[in-house]
DNA sequence: AATTAGCACTCTCAATGGTCGAGTGCTAAT
DNA sequence: ATTAGCACTCGACCATTGAGAGTGCTAATT
């Protein structure tokens, strides 16, 4: 059905489809590619690369380009690149600069983040262990000024969240050590999205609350375990703006809604943390479930902490992408982060 | 030398232009505006205005667009909006959908942007109090595990921020402790950066430090009032994407960079904060002194914590913008932070 | 049977030129 | 001082054209 020759031929497009965005003529691939064929034969295989749906003229006597098949077999008969010096170099980088905040876990994501976008000159994002993951490791609350405490909560992953709430009336410090000791027996090991489940079940079960102090309890609990913040790190937009494929308007507007709206984002980088599947995963263009970046391929993979799958890493970029040094890069940044949450 | 009439024909065509972004001739403005003129006079006038510089035509035989002088008579002579019933109720509506988050000082401020920005249907930024300002109220210690503890940081503004750090060493809660309410007596009162300048200050001197406790007193404080986190909240980019003005790849491009750099919107919206100027300011075009925003204007206001200055919000947009509506919704929103902030 | 040379054909792109209309500037009349 | 009248300017729009790149087909070659 495809001959290898007819592969190599559809890689030499991609890639020099990749290189930049013309379409390519069959003449240029026999110059620059060493086939031992005319360019009449290569037309041939093209014609027939176009019939099987892996490439297209955007018109008649125009050169071809792939389709978003067409880079789906580029990628799945990419010999899963060994990673080049030039990204062994960003690793190393990467480890040597963001040594020194490794306990400060939100500004290393933020800064991993940009990192990879400046490096892969794509937009890259790093979903940071959300209330579906994060584990309850304990809570402590002090009393701030009057009626307001603050909720210090940590989590397995070594997030930590401070939050203030206001009680409405008057606490005293060693009630709130006792509410604390009660959440952190009852609460340990479980995680954010359980605890949140069982303490709206446990309100609505006991209407008129039995025991004044768990009753408490449950309320700053509550409000302790809402992740409020955004746990998406973007950057990068202004690399793939210098991309020609960003000269559309159009193209633009998609890309900077999928940023200021960052759920389209997570939720992308969510399903595949949800799928559980370790490797690197490459979605290009329609494939990827959200329409609104079906322009737009991804490249990402989880990261860990111990054995334990906690977030995930990605690169965004135009379907014409260097994949090859995505998935390096991207598989790389998610090793450095599994690294950075399991040795601490 | 600017007669009232004049006054009159060039805000009839800032107001025209800014209603749509096409030059506006002669024969429209005595249609639609009841000057009791003929077209020709009134393109006398028109001739005046653009030789005095506020006006200018893009081409022989076009109508005329204001220049960013022509806009600035224009916003001096605006007789400071009456707030509409529309933007009272924007006032109305923040005010009691954010009353519930106003302990959660980061919320308070991301919600507001947004409000603001969806809204004013431009783009909106809150530069949250930072280190210059930010007052050392309190100063919690916490172990965490093994050598690594929590620094809570409290500020007079209400601000709680959380950081962990690895002392590289064992420490008991209780050396934590003494640490803890020697810095909160040393520090008290004291800004961020004053207090920053100190210690680097205190380091240096004492190389050989005396007092082992005093110095990883010093370290610990050091990296608490470090705010490595943004302190600035940016929201609408899609808002300003509808407007015709960024049909133009290149405007598009400069905006994000100003939002992907942040930097130059906290560095324009930190210069009001210096000058410390009360009422809303306006900043049209060149008059801006950034120059990636030469070609937008920004309309902003301080607001404060009771008569202390301590940050700053305002609106960006093109040059050609509501600045009307834009003024009285950066003065009813300033009022509400300071409101929010204050009655704490 | 596969490959290739040859060639007519198709389609885009950029340049050209012509028309239309909005809006001007000037001049002379009011 | 204002205005009517009018020639003029310039961009927007459109159709035409020619060049160039690349094709698909056919017939010749290996």
């Amino acid at each position: 059905m495809l001959e290898e020759r007819d592969k190599k031929v559809l890689c030499a497009i991609v890639q020099s489809y990749i290189n930049r965005p013309d379409p390519v003529g069959s003449g240029f691939i026999t110059k620059s590619y060493s086939f031992s064929l005319s360019p009449a034969t290569i037309r041939n295989i093209m014609a027939d690369l176009v019939e099987m749906g892996f490439l297209r003229q955007p018109h008649t006597s125009a050169g071809r380009v792939p389709t978003d098949k067409g880079y789906r077999l580029y990628v799945d008969s990419l010999c899963s690149g060994e990673s080049e010096p030039d990204n062994r170099k960003f690793v190393h980088d990467l480890a040597g600069e963001l040594e020194s905040i490794k306990n400060d876990i939100d500004l290393l994501f933020e800064e991993t983040t940009k990192r990879l976008s400046s490096f892969s000159h794509y937009l890259s994002a790093v979903l940071s262990p959300n209330a579906g993951v994060a584990t309850f490791n304990k809570i402590k609350l002090l009393k701030h000024s009057g009626n307001q405490i603050v909720t210090l909560l940590f989590t397995d992953e070594g997030l930590v969240k401070n939050r203030t709430i206001d009680l409405g009336s008057e606490i005293s410090q060693r009630d709130l050590n006792r509410i604390a000791l009660y959440l952190n027996s009852e609460f340990y090991g479980f995680n954010l999205d359980e605890i949140r489940l069982r303490i709206m079940r446990e309100m609505a079960e006991e209407k008129i609350v039995c025991d004044r102090l768990i009753s408490r309890a449950l309320r700053i609990c509550k409000e302790a375990v809402a992740f409020p913040y955004d746990n998406i790190f973007i950057s990068g937009f202004s690399e793939v703006l210098r991309l020609p494929e960003f000269s559309d308007v159009e193209r633009i507007k998609d890309i900077s809604r999928a940023i200021e709206d960052k759920h389209l984002i997570v939720k992308l980088l969510d399903s595949l943390l949800e799928s559980g599947n370790t490797s690197v995963q490459v979605l290009i263009g329609s494939e990827n479930s959200v329409s609104e970046m079906k322009q737009f391929s991804m490249v990402a993979a989880i990261y860990k902490k111990g054995d334990k799958p906690v977030g995930s890493v990605g690169i965004i970029g135009p379907t014409r992408m260097d994949y090859s040094k995505a998935i390096c890069m991207v598989d790389l940044t998610a090793l450095f982060l599994s690294r950075m949450l399991s040795e601490r």
